[in-house]
RNA sequence: UGACCCAUGGUGUAAUUGGCAACACGUCGGAUUUUGGUUCCGCAGAGUCCUGGUUCGAGCCCAGGUGGGUCAACCA
């Protein structure tokens, strides 16, 4: 019947189809993803990782996962075995093939000493200061250094003190002979190496120079048969540079190549890995892996599914145009996940008593509900019935609009899985807080049973008093109550932390059920949203983390 | 006195490469529903940043503008 319509393929995408037709590097297909290991990964990473898994995973090619660990200073193996753990929970797999760019620290320096002897890099003598002053401006040419063409030689034996730990770190450095009125800054002679005399985390003090990104990315590439090298925009510039770097480097016809994609941007969120960190440290947040983070443990923790990330990602797309995607995205995404998977449970989250008064006393008695309408095959479960009942507080009102489906004097509603129950009164404090609301229930009204096609407006979730287990849930709302928090010039992102972000409740009542689950596991709280139990939980305590409010119609006409 | 990249409903992406601008999310209606969820149906919403040019025909090609972004770390 429907056209068949093919789903559109990136831009990315489109150069490798099209690179596989015309055999470019074999035929072959084989991506890398990057990490500087300095921080946890976030969403924006994700989008990284599922490009490049995912376009060797449907090209019958690799993926390696490359270590980008330059710069001993600021690299931690704290950081690694995270950034592992989230690269597999988001379903990808490099097989053998963990690589660090350490790994060629060797090559990198024979190939810097081979660049020096063709005449194509030299030391300069001079300090940071001075080299940057005479790179120019974006739009004034830069002039050559004094050293520019000292003899190689003297570079040659320059730069084997420097790694020997003759020189002060600064005080040296080796730069690629290009061309200083270059219109592309990075063009115009870069730094390639430096002396840097910290230990590094994988070869120790082997080295006292290191290469920059500029010197050890392309290359890298290079030894490992790298065929598309994919990042981000802001590394367009980079890309004579790279590519000039492979051409002294390559013996035959095959080459890397660097394609260049858009970053991930999220509303109300910010990704900078620095202010990431200050939220840390600021203690504005409980850790990365707080709830409202959009790191992947963060998001872990809130009750993200693999699949609903991967799913997002696919949603948005790979382009070049700079975009701001729109977190109810996102959230549709996990919405759409758990619908599937996660079993439906009953949680009262703000209890109030319900006494049904013609409901015998003492009395319990099993019913029988669906866990996941959905799904079947994830079957029924039972849960008790009794006299007193809590329900949500927000589900009784004293002088109820228009169209308030729920509890009120005088107004009959399910308690679903149960029976039709109608108001006959209520109770009130000193302070004229309603404490307590008393029903008649129809015994002829029990779902399954005959009477139970009686349809009335309103169907409630509840909890049996005696039954209920105490939890503690907290719900977690946006970070920033700005759309671009970072973005704004004149005010500091922490004042758009949205106060509200955090709200714990403590005395919930959950169905006895929910006493054997483990962190991690994912349900729906009948009519409320998706929760999932927090690493803190234990049965004794329980604690559910709100990964996302249902949609609700009704809050929306109503405010 | 620069170079490079980008510009399509509110948002994100498509458009068989020059042939009636489509999809998703969101919004708004309606149906179904023992979740005000889900599902289903439907409406509204852009004539493709501007000005010219080429062409029978331009979102797509060309020229010039405008707007936004990136580049001046011994960071990646």
């Amino acid at each position: 019947m429907a056209e068949e319509v093919k789903p559109p393929v990136s831009f990315i995408e489109q150069i490798i189809i099209d690179d596989i037709e015309a055999g470019k590097n074999g035929g072959r297909i084989h991506t890398r993803f990057p990490p500087e290991p300095n921080g946890y990964l976030h969403i924006g990473h994700a989008k990284a990782i599922c490009l490049d898994f995912g376009m060797a995973q449907k090209y019958g090619g690799k993926c390696n996962l490359r270590f980008d660990d330059t710069n001993p200073v600021k690299e931690d193996v704290e950081y690694i075995d995270s950034i592992k753990e989230d690269i597999k929970w988001l379903g990808f797999d490099w097989e053998d093939r963990e690589y660090y760019a350490s790994d060629y620290f060797g090559k990198l320096y024979d190939f810097a000493v081979d660049l020096i002897k063709r005449g194509l890099a030299y030391i300069d003598d001079q300090p940071a200061d001075i080299i940057s002053s005479q790179k120019g401006t974006p739009s004034q040419p830069g002039i050559e250094s004094p050293y520019r063409n000292r003899s190689v030689s003297e570079s040659l034996s320059l730069f084997e003190r420097m790694n020997k730990g003759e020189f002060d770190e600064g005080s040296r450095v080796l730069r690629a002979k290009i061309d200083m009125t270059s219109p592309n800054m990075q063009m115009r002679d870069p730094i390639i190496y430096r002396i840097i005399k910290s230990a590094h985390h994988r070869t120790g003090e082997i080295w006292k120079v290191y290469p920059m990104y500029d010197f050890a990315h392309g290359q890298s590439d290079y030894f490992e048969g790298i065929t598309h090298s994919l990042c981000t925009l802001e590394f367009e510039v980079h890309r004579p540079l790279y590519d000039w770097l492979v051409d002294q480097l390559k013996t035959n016809d095959y080459r890397p190549r660097q394609i260049e994609f858009n970053r991930l941007n999220l509303t109300y969120t910010m990704m900078s890995k620095r202010k990431l960190l200050e939220l840390v440290q600021e203690s504005k947040v409980s850790g990365w892996d707080d709830p409202r983070m959009p790191t992947l443990c963060g998001l872990r923790r809130r009750g993200y599914t693999p699949g609903s990330i991967r799913k997002f990602v696919d949603l948005i797309g790979y382009t070049k145009v700079e975009a701001i995607n729109d977190v109810s995205l996102l959230e549709h995404a996990v919405r759409e996940d758990l619908n599937i998977c996660a079993p439906r449970v009953f949680a009262v989250l703000n209890p109030l008593k319900v006494i049904i008064t013609n409901y015998p006393e003492g009395k319990t008695e099993n019913v029988e509900l669906i866990n996941n309408p959905e799904d079947e095959s994830m079957g029924k479960r039972e849960i008790p019935f009794s006299r007193e009942v809590f329900i949500e507080q927000d589900d009784f009102m004293e002088n109820p609009p228009h169209k308030f489906f729920r509890l009120a004097p005088g107004m009959e509603v399910r308690l679903k899985g149960a029976y039709i129950v109608k108001c006959t009164g209520y109770k009130k404090d000193e302070s004229g807080d309603i404490i307590e609301i008393y029903c008649n229930y129809d015994p002829t009204t029990k779902s399954g049973e005959s009477g139970s096609e009686r349809k009335v407006k309103g169907t409630l979730h509840w909890v049996s008093a005696p039954h209920a287990v105490d939890a503690e849930v907290r719900l977690y709302d946006r970070l920033f109550n700005h759309d671009d928090p970072a973005g704004q010039k004149d005010d500091d992102y922490r004042s758009f932390l949205n106060p509200g972000s955090l709200k714990i409740l403590k005395h919930c009542k959950v169905e006895p059920s929910l006493v054997s689950a483990s962190p991690l596991d994912k349900f729906q709280f009948q009519r409320l949203g998706y929760f999932c139990v927090d690493y803190d939980s234990t049965k004794e305590h329980l604690v559910f983390n709100r990964t996302v409010s249902l949609k609700d119609t009704w809050a929306k006409i109503h405010k």
